[in-house]
This record gives C-alpha cells, sequence and structure tokens, in this order.
DNA sequence: GGGTTGCATGTTTTG
DNA sequence: AAAACATGCAACCCT
C-alpha cells in the first residue's frame, strides 16, 4: 500500500491512502491504481465531474444528451462516434441497437391513435418506434443533430401515457460486455447525466432526448425531501407500458421493483400521491436508476429487482459527507411477512450466498474469497454453513446497533435466507409492506450501509412518521435526510453470542411497546392472494390514534367517573363507548 | 394459550 | 421447468 501511487494525474497520493482501487484498463495490462478517493470516484462513476469538469473535451450525447468527457482515459470506453456526427453514450447506442434485435409487436388496440400502426415494443416491453429498423437508427442519430423528435412515438401521438410504453428500467441497465461490467459501467454513466454541476451542460435544445425525457417520467416514484436535484437520463420509460403479464394483473407491491413501473392508481384528491405531484419533490431531475451492484457477486446474478436505486446525486452526498464510498449493494422491498410479525427478513439468495459457478470463477481468476473484502467476489453476508447461522451486526441512523441473526434453512434443493430478528428494527423505522430496505456498503471498512425508502403512495402520510427519525438522525444525514439510504452499519461484527433478535438496549426499554405492537402487525390476508395492501388502499384504512378516539363516543346516558392520573383527567365510563362518527351540526341561515 | 422455530408448500419469476 | 421467494403451519417452547 505504501508504495502505490495514485495514477491520476495530479494525484499522486501515495501512502495517505487508506485503501487503493482499480481503475482502467492499461495498455501495458493490468489496471491503473488509483488511491481511495480518485478510485471511489471512478467507482461511483463521477471521475471526469469530479477531477476535470473545467477542461476541455466534454461533448453532449446525441441521444440522451448526457455530457461526456471525451479526452479522458476515464471515459475512453463510455463514448462512441455516431455515424452521422457527434458522440453517443454506448448505453444509449446499445439500447437503440438492442432494441433493433429484438422487436415485437403489440396489438394496435392498444396504443390509442396509433396512425395505424402498432407499436413495437422489446420482447421485455421496450418501448420503441414505428417498426424501428436499422435504418432508422441512422435516422435516429441524424434526427437527433437536425431535431426532428419523430421517429419515436410521442406521448402525444401514440398516447403514449401511463397506461402504455413502460420499458423495464433494469433492462437499459444490463450488461452486456462479456464480463456484465462494460455496459453496465457505461449505461451507469449514462444514467448520471447532469450529475456534472455545470447547470448548462447536457441539455440538448430538443431532439430524441425530449422524446426520452418525455417518455422518462417516472411512474411511480420515491419522495426525498432532499432538494438535491440531478438528472438520470438513462433511457427508461417508467410510466409507459405495463408488461404483459402486469397488463392484466397488477399486484400491488408485490413484486418487488416491478410495483415501481406499474402505472399508479390515479391520484386520488388529497392523497399523497396527488400531492406529490404537486410537489414536485421527485421530478425527472431525480429519476431514481437501479444500479446494477458496483461490484461482488451481484453484479453478475443479482436479480435487477434488488439493484440499489440510489441516485447518483445522494451517492456522492453521502459519500462526500461521511468521507466515504457508498457502495450500494442491493434493496428490497418488504413483503408482508418480512414486515411482520415474525420478523424475518427473507434476503434474496444471490446476496446471500455464493454460488459454485462464482466460487469457480474466483479460483480461475486466483481470487481469494473473503466475506468483505472490495476487491473479491463475494456475497454481500459473510458465507455461513450452519442452518443456525451467525449474528450479524447493524447500526442505524441514529448510531442505533441491531443485531440480526443471518442464517437460512433448507428449501427444496437450495437454501432460503432470511434475517432474523429485525422486527425492532422495522418497527423502529416504521416500516411496512411495500417499503423498501436498501442495503448498502460503506467503505473504507467494508461496513454495511442499511437504509430505507417508504412506498410512494404513503409518503405523505408517513413524512410525519419519517421526521422525528430523519431529523433525529446524525447531523450528516440530516440533509439528505429523505434519501434513508442511511443505517451505518457496522457490519460482520458478529459476535458468537449475542443474543439473537435485533435488540438494542434502548429497544429493552421499547420492548413492551413493541410486543403490543406486535400483534398489529399480525400478517393479514390469505396465502392464495398473497395481497400486498396496495398502500393507497391502505391509506383509507389507516387512521390516526386520534381518529380512532374520535369515532369512540361515550354513550349518550352514561356519566363519566373523572380519574386523576398524573395531573390528566381521564373519564371513565361504565358503559363500553359507543362506535360511530362524530356529528357536526349545521344550521342554514334560513335556520 | 400464545409465541417461536423450522420447515413445507404454493405462487411467482426467470431463463 | 426450475429457481426463488412469500407465507402457512405443525411441533415445540415458554409463561
Amino acid at each position: 500500500m505504501g508504495s502505490k501511487i495514485c495514477m491520476r494525474e495530479n494525484c499522486a497520493a501515495t501512502t495517505s491512502s487508506p485503501e487503493w482501487k482499480e481503475g482502467w484498463s492499461l495498455k501495458s495490462g493490468g489496471l491503473a491504481t488509483l488511491c481511495y478517493q480518485c478510485g471511489s470516484a471512478y467507482a461511483n462513476f463521477f471521475f471526469c465531474e469530479t477531477f476535470h469538469q473545467e477542461e476541455s473535451g466534454w461533448r453532449e450525447c446525441k441521444i440522451c444528451g448526457k455530457q461526456i468527457h471525451c479526452g479522458c482515459i476515464a471515459s475512453k470506453y463510455m463514448h462512441d462516434f455516431l455515424d452521422s456526427g457527434g458522440v453517443g453514450c454506448i448505453g444509449c447506442i446499445r439500447d437503440l441497437e438492442t432494441r433493433l434485435v429484438r422487436p415485437v409487436q403489440i396489438s394496435s388496440n392498444d396504443i390509442p391513435n396509433g396512425h395505424g400502426t402498432s407499436m413495437v415494443i422489446g420482447d421485455e416491453n421496450r418501448v420503441d418506434g414505428d417498426n424501428i429498423n436499422k435504418a432508422k437508427l441512422m435516422q435516429l442519430s441524424k434526427s437527433a443533430e437536425e431535431n426532428q423528435p419523430n421517429y419515436l412515438p410521442q406521448p402525444q401521438n401514440g398516447d403514449l401515457d401511463s397506461s402504455n410504453g413502460q420499458i423495464k428500467q433494469e433492462e437499459n441497465m444490463l450488461p452486456s460486455g462479456e464480463d456484465g461490467t462494460g455496459l453496465l459501467h457505461l449505461s451507469q454513466q449514462c444514467g448520471r447525466s447532469s450529475m456534472s454541476s455545470k447547470p448548462d451542460r447536457g441539455r440538448p435544445s430538443s431532439g430524441i432526448r425530449e422524446m426520452y425525457e418525455s417518455l422518462a417520467q417516472p411512474s411511480s416514484v420515491f419522495s426525498y425531501n432532499s432538494p438535491l436535484g440531478m438528472t438520470n437520463s438513462v433511457l427508461h420509460f417508467p410510466g409507459g407500458v405495463v408488461e404483459g403479464r402486469e397488463k392484466s394483473k397488477v399486484p400491488p407491491m408485490q413484486q418487488g421493483q416491478r410495483a415501481r413501473h406499474i402505472l399508479p392508481k390515479p391520484p386520488k384528491s388529497g392523497t399523497s400521491t396527488g400531492s406529490q405531484a404537486n410537489k414536485g419533490t421527485v421530478s425527472h431531475s431525480q429519476t431514481r436508476v437501479a444500479r446494477p451492484p458496483a461490484e461482488g457477486r451481484g453484479r453478475n446474478q443479482l436479480l435487477p429487482r434488488y439493484w440499489p436505486r440510489i441516485t447518483d446525486q445522494e451517492l456522492q452526498q453521502l459519500s462526500g459527507d461521511l468521507n466515504s464510498t457508498i457502495v450500494p449493494l442491493f434493496e428490497k422491498v418488504l413483503s408482508a411477512s418480512d414486515a411482520g410479525r415474525i420478523g424475518r427478513l427473507v434476503l434474496p439468495k444471490a446476496c446471500a450466498e455464493v454460488s459454485s459457478y462464482i466460487l469457480f470463477l474466483s479460483l480461475l481468476t486466483s481470487l481469494a474469497l473473503s466475506p468483505c473484502g472490495s476487491e473479491t467476489v463475494q456475497a454481500y453476508f459473510p458465507p455461513i454453513s450452519q442452518s443456525e447461522g451467525i449474528p450479524i451486526r447493524v447500526q442505524d441512523i441514529k448510531g442505533k446497533e441491531w443485531t440480526f441473526q443471518f442464517r437460512f434453512w433448507p428449501n427444496n434443493n437450495s437454501r432460503m435466507y432470511v434475517l432474523e430478528g429485525v422486527t425492532p428494527c422495522i418497527q423502529n423505522m416504521q416500516l411496512q409492506a411495500g417499503d423498501t430496505v436498501t442495503f448498502s456498503r460503506i467503505d473504507p471498512g467494508g461496513k454495511l450501509v442499511m437504509g430505507f425508502r417508504r412506498a410512494t403512495n404513503s409518503v405523505d402520510m408517513q413524512e410525519s412518521q419519517t421526521c422525528p427519525l430523519s431529523n433525529g438522525g446524525l447531523s450528516g444525514e440530516t440533509s439528505f435526510s429523505g434519501v434513508s439510504e442511511s443505517l451505518l452499519t457496522e457490519t460482520f461484527g458478529w459476535r458468537k453470542n449475542e443474543t439473537r433478535g435485533g435488540m438494542t438496549n434502548e429497544d429493552l426499554l421499547q420492548r413492551p411497546m413493541l410486543i403490543s405492537e406486535k400483534k398489529k402487525t399480525r400478517n393479514i390476508g390469505s396465502k392464495s392472494k398473497r395481497l400486498l395492501m396496495h398502500n393507497e388502499d391502505a391509506m383509507e384504512l389507516r387512521i390516526t390514534w386520534e381518529d380512532a378516539q374520535e369515532l369512540l363516543c361515550p354513550p349518550p346516558s352514561a356519566k363519566p367517573t373523572i380519574v386523576m392520573v398524573e395531573n390528566y383527567e381521564f373519564e371513565e365510563y361504565d358503559e363500553p363507548p359507543v362506535f360511530g362518527k362524530r356529528t357536526i351540526f349545521t344550521a342554514r341561515a334560513s335556520g
């Protein structure tokens, strides 16, 4: 470590770096050695923005408008030249090419005012123009230059509103390089767009970019208190066509990230959804992009729905404020049983287990298998061989430490991994089914980061719940409290004989409350339906304690006995209360 | 009697 | 079809 020198020009950090990272490929073979700071910027795709933002060589992707730095080794593989001139993000180019390769038609019935042509979507629901072919790709890039945005259906033409035209966000991010890292890298870079602080970069006046932008409004978004704004211009089309299966059935919040791609119900007046939209707390400029995990086996195998969706700016800010790097690992939408009273959070297998294939690869490449080494093939949790598993300690936003039992049990010929004892933590964070927990790691140190995001539709109601948590967080957390990617975890500091069950000292005090709440969180719904209550529906059922009290009226005839408890007056009735809403009497002027 | 644990089973998703 | 996952449920444990 001591003899290394950072290969970023003008950096040349030597022994000062706590950790060394790998950068770009060198002509001489191998990878560039970067100090921690530079390596982190490279790994998180803001190398150019960070280190030579003011240098010349920035150009605009003709397709998405993202600023690309063309004069730098770090961005060398991140752009390509268009036949018609100009440059494009590799991600954009590949994406368009991909759609040419896999067109599938859907009925024109699906597209009101579809001009008699069928919308062409990818076989995985990509939105495309009218039978785009290779020639049109050429035109496409031309049109971008000429600002003629008509090769892809516009929302107003194809009525490509929220009921049509969705693209799987993940698809755009899928790696297509041999090792799955090439495009992955590039796609993320593409998704970074205006992370650059230069405000007017990456803003093509019109053209294809507008089309994408017009389509890229999130169908369902998470709200962030954070005022941070950023643009991810990655080509995704949330809010559009729901994929075939989803068109006919829209299981609320059930299928992980998919739920977010599903067209939300029309906002009810006064509901959070509507107000959310009005507030614009999450705009296009804060589009959440699924990131393949930056490293580890998840990069190769983790299902896209578990890809963390922290925004670049959140990442950058977190990394900066904490003077460290946050490596998003995975996230999971809580199922009813995850959030239920059993206190078992089912972990995606790919996050918990190193497959034999990966092991094989790691052997081939002589990589050591290490529980938390950042440069190795790894699962996000330490390998366990005993069903009882091991306790792992987690620290939350308040510095509170939780201990979960990471364990598994046999399931068919496989294993099912769970974190046990999460109930106190979940309750502490006031999470419920449909909310998302995120796991990241903080480097250096390899600490796990566990955060959460609340589901969209209950944001308004939950804001009040969130505030105490957010505001009570670490000072560094406050500015991005709503980001919620913020449980800094003391990972893998497991202790063998620690009590299982995610209890902290504070929780021992809270325990009576937790126990009583357990009954409230009992799972509802039958197995056959497996419905997680849609948050919006749930809102209709949720009432505050005050609301509930309003519904309870003393029997009209009963007279209360006044009881003083700690200087508070309580009315005691012999009769049971009457259930009903308080009556409001009104009188007209006429009487 | 109620809670917990360990596993089984049904459903959904993926390839 | 296989794998992954959500949840049901019986056996056991605790109060």
